[in-house]
DNA sequence: TAATTTTTCTATCACCCGATAGACGTTTCT
DNA sequence: AGAAACGTCTATCGGGTGATAGAAAAATTA
């Protein structure tokens, strides 16, 4: 039975993986520059140095963390996005896959969210093409949904990418502290907040009217009343 | 004319904000582990040693710094919800305000945002309260506006909250990064995106049906359908 | 078992950080 | 002008940090 010094208590290529687990757990609590590399080898119970085995820098191990946080984010989005469904599903179906990691990788996701801009020039630069590709497939079926008529075309689709991400990256922060709040709830409740904003009217008039206005007069945007469906 | 040692550039009171405007930037861009007092100094061109006449920590700097950036967030979220308009359009008004500091107080913003978590237990708790009572406001003119039959009864007050927040807040992190996108036109484009999704449908469907597809009887919880009108 | 490789340990370093103490120049008050 | 308060400085300290070097234990291979 191995124990004290040189133990190996799991497979060989696993350690490391339980190494970037350890990191990204410890990263995530405290952040990237208030957790040490003491805290991350006293989560695993080992010595701090001996972490310089499996990594070169503490920063190459935030690269590694946010690396896999990125994972399969883009593949499983493109996949979604080049279904045969319609914008509104195709969406509904993006917000469940952004959402779902945090349940499994809720500290990886974390740790990607707020401290991948600590990471060094290069791999912030690699990192940050991913993301915008990411981006890019959400924004591609936002506008497919414009020009097939099916989404409004009003819709500015960058920010709404931008907000719908920004949404999601959001209950990454609070979920699991929310009660009754699981992955698949939070998802249809976001799906059905925003796509229906998002849906080509059908007898309503948007809402767009009220706001340009608001220069004139006082603060608020006095709306006109929707003619009702 | 003032200079080298004891300088007083600004009147009497006014020196502490310097420092605390200096704090919150440097604390914004480097987060708040990752900047040092050192940092701190270096932009208002003192020594690091004479920051500590003013404030007696760095948490204490970071406190500070988080107590100006809520601010008066929460009196004049009460000022919109307090007034007489229709739930739309005070969400609207709250969406600007809530957008609005971004601009002339974006470093605190940011800072709260990021770097609340790392104040130390009394202080965030504190400041947690406020925070708290500001979701409370916004959740409250949901809640109305449900009521009123103005929104949809379907709606989660407490999740539509959470995720109007959320988007709002994500909006921080890229302004200024974004092009063309003031604070008014993202204001409004967040308004129209999820103020629409909110309204009570007047004809069209609610997307319901097509989101729990893939679920494949699996535990989630089976939308219910929503009874037009 | 012996040799080799892999993994962890001990020991240590150079450095930076937050914070304190006390001197010194500046401004304000009387 | 003299005293008192204010604001900044220099100097320094204890402690924690990321990282390196090399010994040693464990696992693997021959």
């Amino acid at each position: 039975m191995p124990s004290a010094r040189g133990a190996r208590t799991v497979g060989p290529r696993r350690r490391a993986e339980e190494i970037i687990d350890a990191a990204a757990a410890v990263f995530a609590e405290r952040g990237y520059h208030g957790a040490s590399t003491q805290d991350v080898a006293d989560r695993l119970g080992m010595r701090q140095a001996s972490l310089y085995y499996y990594f070169p820098s503490k920063e190459a191990a935030l690269e590694q963390v946010c690396l896999r946080s990125v994972g399969d984010f883009v593949e499983r989005a493109q996949a979604i996005a080049g279904g045969h469904r319609g914008a509104a599903e195709k969406l509904a179906a993006l917000i469940q896959s952004h959402l779902a990691p945090v349940e499994i990788r809720g500290d990886y996701v974390r740790c990607f969210l707020r401290e991948r801009r600590f990471l060094p020039r290069d791999s912030a630069r690699r990192i940050g093409r991913v993301a915008r590709r990411y981006e890019g497939v959400l924004q591609g079926v936002i506008e497919a949904g414009i020009e097939a008529g099916e989404l409004r075309r009003d819709l500015d689709p960058r920010l709404t990418t931008l907000a719908l991400i920004g949404m999601c990256n959001a209950a990454m922060e609070w979920y699991g502290r929310e009660p009754d709040a699981p992955v698949r709830r939070i998802a249809d409740r976001f799906a059905v907040l925003v796509i229906d904003g998002m849906r080509a009217a059908r007898g309503a008039t948007p809402f767009s009217g009220s706001r340009a206005k608001r220069s004139g007069g006082r603060a608020g945007s006095r709306p006109r009343r929707r003619i009702g469906g």
